[in-house]
DNA sequence: TCATTAAATTGTT
DNA sequence: AACAATTTAATGA
């Protein structure tokens, strides 16, 4: 059973700080406002659990409030390749909610988060009414567009330490991802999932990244120091 | 609140 | 894949 097909029963009502943690809000009027806050659902993913699967029918639009999601297709050989993770304050899926098509990603929660979720309904009212809705959309498709090609470019790249720099910092979007700040709650085994590299070389990975004064490595989670030398890590080992 | 124990995470081989 | 060391979370007095 995915988040998506059982939100409508398992919601309940946001408090007042995980309204504050939706980016989209605050660029509502208040009538708008008062009418996405009262459509908003909001549920408890619990580790490896679903929120959504590919070719299902969309319902909602999804944001990560808490937590940290996974999102990644299954090809016809029935390999997963993952995409990317989707930490705190990343909204996703807006490109097949606009066209309510299906569901194009599974999207599978790393650990217990908590994820919002607006019907899509009331996301094609925003889009007809609200201007402001509009452009943080339209700004989301163009910062994703520009993210999907540096995946691509991530891909492309054989050195490990270079892949996990990479990947890295496009968790520590701040576009997309308003609320990670500059201490990303991640495990060295949640990210090697994401990266595609055993827990033993992102630790090796993260050791050197830390050593260069680009990371800090904590329990948990990992701190950046300089997100632009994440961002430009060259071939070098 | 503190001490003890269990669970999670990390660092290393 | 397995292990020990470290950190955090949970428990109960």
């Amino acid at each position: 059973m995915t988040i998506d097909s059982s939100l409508h029963q398992r919601r309940r009502e946001l408090t007042a700080s995980e309204l504050a943690s939706i980016p989209w809000i605050h660029v509502l009027s208040a009538q708008e406002r008062e009418r996405a806050i009262g459509e908003l659902k909001i549920a408890d993913a619990s580790a490896g659990e679903y929120i959504c699967r590919m070719g299902r029918p969309v319902t909602y639009w999804f944001g990560v409030v808490d937590g940290l999601l996974k999102m990644s297709s299954d090809n016809a050989e029935g390999q997963t390749m993952t995409f990317t993770g989707v930490p705190p304050g990343g909204w996703f899926g807006e490109g097949t909610a606009m066209k309510r098509e299906a569901y194009r990603y599974n999207i599978q929660s790393l650990r217990k988060s908590r994820v919002a979720g607006l019907h899509v309904d009331t996301f094609h009212w925003l889009l007809d009414h609200s201007i402001g809705f509009n452009r943080f959309v339209m700004n989301q498709l163009n910062e994703r567009l520009g993210q999907f090609i540096a995946a691509r470019e991530i891909d492309r790249m054989t050195n490990p330490n270079i892949r996990v720099a990479r990947s890295l910092a496009s968790l520590f979007n701040p576009v997309l991802y308003p609320n990670v700040g500059e201490v990303l709650r991640i495990t060295q085994q949640e990210l090697a999932y994401l990266v595609g590299l055993s827990r033993q070389r992102v630790n090796e990975a993260l050791t050197a990244l830390a050593a260069q004064g680009a990371i800090q490595v904590e329990y948990g989670g990992l701190r950046v120091m300089d997100l632009q030398a994440l961002r430009s890590q060259v071939n070098f080992k």
